[in-house]
DNA sequence: CCGGACTCCTGTGCGC
DNA sequence: TGCGCACAGGAGTCCG
């Protein structure tokens, strides 16, 4: 399940292998994993359109999506989903795996090629295309909040001040802040000492620097660990994430709360499995 | 505005 | 040992 630290991770160790690659052409697996402008898999796909010809000119992140970004300003967006994962490789040796839906092939001869390969067993992930940055900024990334890497709490005041939802649940609603996912809001509500059905505007200041705070630490504590892998993420080497043994809360419930050693409890928020400290985060 | 149910998908891990 | 089923969830849609 990559949220923000697995992308950012994919694309820190994919960014200085592929940038500068001429794309020599696109293997097209299976086509449906490619979105329209409304999510849904309609979206067309030809080696042109996913950029063969053209050369790989960067590689970015906003929130949860992977963008490659094409010479003359044209690109895709990959969203992992759930158990995306994109591959890098030399040669063809490589067997197929199943579920891998795409491949790049990248190199100007057969001596420099490689393979990149988008992978996704439960298809909740897919391909964006777009035509420029314009059309990047406007159609696909414009409801997106800002990155929860920097956040501001000022801006994070402000933007939960405005619902009155569960804090848990506006946290994982992407145009209110960009990246986190449901691992990433429990642990950082964990450290801030937030209770997660607490309402959004109901936060005091303090709590608000502290949430701000521990989101930003947490979110680059995973980075740095190249994210958790529970078991689908995957660098593009293969190299699983290490963060899953900082994890506090997530995945831990009934373990003992590892600050004060109550007993964390399980509720569901959203539909979504929510673990917590009732001590340490006590409404 | 809000919450909840439903949809899309497959691998896994459990109970029987 | 093996089968069937619940579960995991990001993001969108739809309905009350």
């Amino acid at each position: 399940m990559p949220e923000l630290p697995e992308v950012e991770a994919i694309r820190r160790t994919l960014s200085p292998e592929v940038v500068g690659a001429p794309i020599r052409g696109v293997r097209i697996l299976r086509r449906d994993v490619v979105r329209d402008r409304r999510g849904r898999r309609r979206g067309r796909l030809d080696p042109v359109h996913a950029g063969a010809g053209l050369r790989i000119e960067r590689v970015d992140r906003r929130g949860k999506q992977l963008i490659l970004g094409f010479e003359g300003g044209s690109g895709l967006i990959v969203r992992l989903g759930m158990s995306g994962r994109v591959d890098l490789w030399k040669g063809r040796v490589r067997r197929t795996p199943p579920h891998r839906h795409l491949v790049w092939v990248l190199g100007s001869d057969e001596r420099s090629e490689r393979r990149l390969g988008f992978v996704d067993p439960r298809r909740f992930g897919g391909i964006h295309l777009y035509e420029s940055p314009a059309d990047l900024d406007e159609r696909l990334l414009g409801n997106l909040g800002p990155e929860a890497t920097s956040i501001d709490p000022g801006v994070l005041e402000s933007r939960l001040g405005r619902t009155t939802r569960a804090v848990k649940v506006a946290l994982l609603d992407q145009s209110v802040v960009a990246g986190l996912g449901n691992i990433y809001v429990d642990e950082a509500l964990h450290r801030a000492l937030i209770n997660p059905t607490q309402p959004a505007d109901r936060i005091d200041s303090n709590g608000i620097e502290m949430l701000a705070r521990s989101i930003r630490s947490i979110l680059q504590e995973a980075i740095d660990a190249g994210g958790s892998t529970l078991r689908d993420h995957r660098l593009p080497s293969g190299q699983e994430g290490r963060y899953r043994d900082a994890h506090q809360v997530y995945g831990r419930a009934t373990e003992p709360c590892p600050r004060c050693g109550t007993s964390l409890t399980e509720i569901r928020l959203s539909a979504r499995s929510t673990t917590f400290c009732p001590s340490c985060q006590a409404l």
